[in-house]
DNA sequence: TTGAAAGCGCTAACAA
DNA sequence: TTGTTAGCGCTTTCAA
């Protein structure tokens, strides 16, 4: 320390700058004079030495799967409302859904003593996960569960909820003949939305029609998919899309191929993803909560450092069912 | 280190498990078997430790304005492109365009003794990079200058030429009556649009008409603009517009007013943002690089690390003309 | 090839 | 109130 060239011990330097002059009783002239000094010689505590002594890092890892879209903004800002007021700040990196590169952040997050980790769960990562888990870091999964890794805590948005009243609006629109285009990924929250579909249509009696349910990689172009199955005569007068993504592309496809949106087929997505309000596109979804599941993981993780034993693991499934009515949907 | 249970000295197991064993003539039985204890041990080097001791922390810190967009994404991929191989990683935070978290995310870069930081300038940060600047730490300005700073390096997309790109469009495409929409910021870049957009006109020796050039804050509804400006009998038939973000609600604009894009009005925009390529937007733009702006920051990072000295500092600006042309400029 | 030991900057226990 | 001191885990120099 070198602010201790102020002429006084190490310690009487060290409990001023680290804020306990107060309890320490010590004069306010020297502190003043300490602080004085401190500014003077451009002083920066150094993280890694304070960290190395109390053995923690104070440090939250944030491992999303890219930064696209709001959802990483919208977690991440939910994570700070949280973490604002405590002694813990959060740090971000991406998976780009590669296991390498999840496997080096993850390492590097473990040799920097990061306190938790918080991760959006990726299907192929789960020696990384297995890692810190033996590591004895508390990982907390952000938006899914991941099959196979029962023992990790979760948050996650309750997809089922949301998809069914997706569905019931859709109904309530009188539209019966309705299929769905949804993610391909196994995620237990991804494929609730293509199950709250069939149960919905189960509920109302109404017949599931194979070919109106169809499953795309994440960056898939639909709209083949859509001409196809609106070109036949027994066509669908709505669509439920897993992904505002598709929606959005839906609306293209569908007015490209002469069909009124919302008159012919009404179209709902899900998720409030930036350009579904976009007056041209105009999607009706499903918000989801994002700043709320941020928040929510941020809790949970300071309780998990807190708790130090590892308890069994929770499920947050938050609900989030606020339906935005846009033009794909107001008859 | 625990590994030293292994029953020999703590400098040998230190050296293998730097990857050093090599250079010291160390056995390659004892370096299997060392590192056969570390594994079963679960051993995970301590960074602080070692960062503490070698004063260097090995990571370069981004600091965004939000992770909206695709436009941190992209930057990211570049930035790894370049320090995959290095000993480098990079880890995110954003300041949300808000003095006071600036602050605070650079103080914790600063503690954590990051090697260099990377931003995207903030024009009321300007205390805060000061503070990284005195501290002696490499700043690199992403995307933008900041005026009255500089001496600091700087990465950005040359935004005129680009601009002047677009203009050119609208010119070939026999459009004269062109307004501007662009966003009201001070920093250098985003002013470029609306100079290259005043001299292309001048060159053309076309008049300027000052109600058709407007300027607004990021998140604005420019649509009562537009309203506005294409009420009257005088018209554009075309806008050049300094961000996707208002392009977009340009067209859904227009459309709504009853005009045809392009057929009545041109529309081009600026950065291909995500969105644009909705076929039911089909926004013209030109297409921003930001992964080369990525790594050619990180690449300079890297040199900065290197060369210790303060030198003049460079400015970079990255052509990238590559304009996409869709539906609102296909005639 | 191996062992011993200093020291990075900070915290905190202990003594005065 | 203030001073001394050990030690966090690791790198690296020096000697053996």
């Amino acid at each position: 320390m070198i602010a201790k060239e102020a002429g006084i011990a190490v310690s009487t330097t060290g409990f001023i700058l680290s804020g306990k002059a107060r309890k320490m009783k010590i004069s306010e002239s020297t502190e003043k004079r300490v602080l004085g000094i401190a500014k003077d010689l451009g002083y920066v505590p150094n993280a890694m030495a304070k960290n190395l002594r109390r053995n923690r890092s104070s440090i939250i890892g944030l491992l999303f799967n890219h930064l696209k879209h709001h959802w990483a903004d919208e977690s991440l800002r939910g994570v700070r409302s949280v973490l604002g007021d405590t002694e813990y700040a959060p740090f971000i990196s991406t998976h780009e859904f590669d296991a390498k590169l999840l496997e080096k952040e993850t390492e590097l997050m473990l040799q920097h003593r990061f306190d938790a980790i918080i991760s959006v769960p990726f299907k192929e990562g789960k020696a990384s996960y297995q890692r810190i888990i033996d590591n004895g870091t508390p990982l907390i999964f952000l938006n899914d569960t991941l099959d196979g890794m029962p023992d990790v805590d979760v948050v996650a948005w309750n997809a089922r909820e949301a998809s069914k009243t997706a569905m019931n609006h859709l109904l309530s629109l009188g539209r019966r003949k309705i299929c769905f285009l949804g993610w391909d990924d196994k995620r237990r929250m991804i494929r609730a939305r293509a199950e709250a579909y069939k149960s919905s249509l189960k509920k109302e009696g109404i017949a599931l029609r194979k070919n109106w349910l169809r499953l795309f990689p994440l960056d898939a172009d639909v709209k083949e998919t859509i001409v196809e199955i609106f070109s036949k005569k027994s066509r669908p007068n709505a669509v439920f899309c897993g992904l505002d993504i598709y929606g959005t592309q839906v609306i293209g496809a569908l007015e490209g191929m002469g069909l009124r949106v919302p008159e012919d087929v009404a179209v709902i997505g899900m998720g409030n993803q930036p350009g579904s309000e976009f007056s041209s596109v105009g999607l009706s979804t499903i918000d989801s909560p994002n700043e709320a599941l941020g928040a929510k993981a941020a809790s949970l993780a300071l309780e998990l450092i807190e708790r130090k034993t590892a308890g069994p693991a929770s499920r947050f499934l938050l609900r989030g069912d606020d339906l935005i009515v846009r033009r794909s949907t107001k008859l």
